[in-house]
DNA sequence: GGCCGTTAA
DNA sequence: TAGTTTAACGGCC
């Protein structure tokens, strides 16, 4: 029914459930239809269409041998991950509850019984619950918002408070882990394996104290899910937002119930575009993914397959994040321009301040690069990159802009 | 090594 | 009228 809308609102968030997805939809697409925004939306939507219709043209041609035997050997890999399965560390997954609004909600009572949202009118970062109602959500443009909720309030990020926010609430966190994995401001992993241990206390007590710890400290809300790995705590800690906790026991029959119905959408990794394409394979839910796991192997790169088999059994140790500089590989800065600019000279001006910016946090990190890119987008929203290798490893403002500018200049030069 | 697409917060 | 920014990873050539 919604199928012709070209822009999908993903509600899977906390807070969203049970929303009239097609009305929202609906105003979505009327606001934005004839934009350059719209048109690039419907391009990448063909092209995912074209995706799927050649990857099941290419199934069919599997003969049935072909996929039992494929079946088979995505079986042996299931039943190898049964056996090297780990079941003896807490994981906790931590997540502020709608971050950003939360503190302009803690700073501003006012605001408190108000759909708000914190962003600007081009893009939203956050919104409260009242807002989510609406429809209105992170990644959405704030003129898009009010067009759902009249009645929007939309407050600027105020981005150094919520950093400020951040370090108290790790430092509570590194009691309970010292090396805690950050993900971003509002979220993190954590092991208290041996905290547990330690304290004689169960992973839920430990959990809710650490949360009362937060709240005393912030006046701020968390939730939390406690598992056997990073991927289960990090859906078990999504499904019971906000200002809540869900412990996931360590057992294979636990965790099997609890990763079954899934939609493929709430598993980290899977996003709109392989959304589809599961789907297209009439695959809905996790299970599914194990039932059709001879057609997965077939349809997708071994590496890509496994990952999949990987979630279907709930068993997904990785996560990546950093509470320092040792595995970062690049950094970056960039900048959207007003739209229709054309003047170079403007361009190479901004590219300079954003080589210095790059070059100082290199500089601040004691790190230097060997490779530098640029990055481009038309007004019609296509996204280009060009890159290069520099002689020497430098952390030089004007060696970097030097680098990037040759690559604008010859990326502006091609027809 | 260079470029693209996908994802996430 | 208007649609961000930073970083990582896999695929492909």
């Amino acid at each position: 029914q919604d199928q012709n809308n070209v822009i999908q609102l993903n509600a899977t968030k906390a807070g969203m459930e049970g929303l009239d997805v097609a009305s929202i939809n609906a105003i979505i697409n009327e606001t934005s239809k004839g934009s350059k925004f719209y048109e690039h939306k419907a391009k990448q939507r063909k092209e995912i269409e074209r995706k799927i219709e050649e990857m099941k043209k290419k199934i069919g041609t599997y003969p049935e041998a072909t996929v039992r035997l494929s079946e088979a050997e995505m079986t042996k890999y299931g039943e190898q991950l049964e056996i090297s399965r780990n079941y003896s560390r807490f994981i906790v997954h931590i997540d502020m509850d709608a971050f950003y609004a939360s503190v302009e909600m803690r700073d501003d009572p006012s605001l408190r019984d108000k759909p708000m949202a914190v962003g600007s009118n081009s893009m939203l970062s956050t919104s409260n619950y009242i807002a989510r109602r609406f429809g209105v959500r992170a990644a959405m443009p704030g003129f898009i918002a009010r067009k759902l909720c009249p009645q929007l309030i939309i407050v600027p990020c105020n981005f150094d408070k919520y950093k400020a926010v951040s370090r108290q609430v790790q430092n509570i966190l590194k009691i309970y882990d010292p090396d805690f994995s950050s993900i971003s401001l509002d979220e993190a992993y954590l092991d208290i394996t041996n905290y547990v241990e330690t304290s004689g206390k169960s992973p839920e007590e430990i959990v809710q104290e650490m949360r009362a710890k937060i709240f005393e400290e912030t006046q701020l809300t968390a939730s939390a899910g406690i598992a056997s790995n990073g991927f289960l705590a990090k859906i078990c800690g999504d499904i019971c937002k906000p200002n809540n906790q869900h412990y996931l026991p360590k057992t294979k029959e636990d965790e099997a119930k609890f990763v079954k119905p899934l939609p493929i959408r709430k598993v980290n990794g899977i996003g709109g575009v392989t959304e589809q394409l599961l789907l297209g394979l009439d695959i809905h839910t996790c299970e599914d993914i194990w039932n059709k796991r001879g057609i997965i192997n077939l349809a997708f790169r071994p590496i890509t397959a496994q990952w999949l088999i990987r979630v279907s059994k709930g068993y997904q140790e990785s996560w990546y994040g950093h509470d320092d500089d040792s595995g970062r590989k690049s950094i970056s800065c960039e900048r959207t321009l007003e739209r229709g600019t054309t003047d170079v000279n403007y361009m190479l001006k901004i590219m300079e301040k954003l080589s210095e910016e790059v070059a100082s946090e290199l500089k601040s990190r004691e790190m230097r690069c060997k490779s530098v890119a640029i990055k481009t987008k038309t007004v019609d929203f296509v996204l280009k990159t060009r890159s290069t290798s520099v002689t020497n490893f430098t952390s030089n403002g004007s060696e970097i802009f030097n680098a990037a500018k040759g690559l604008l200049l010859g990326y502006l030069q091609e027809e």
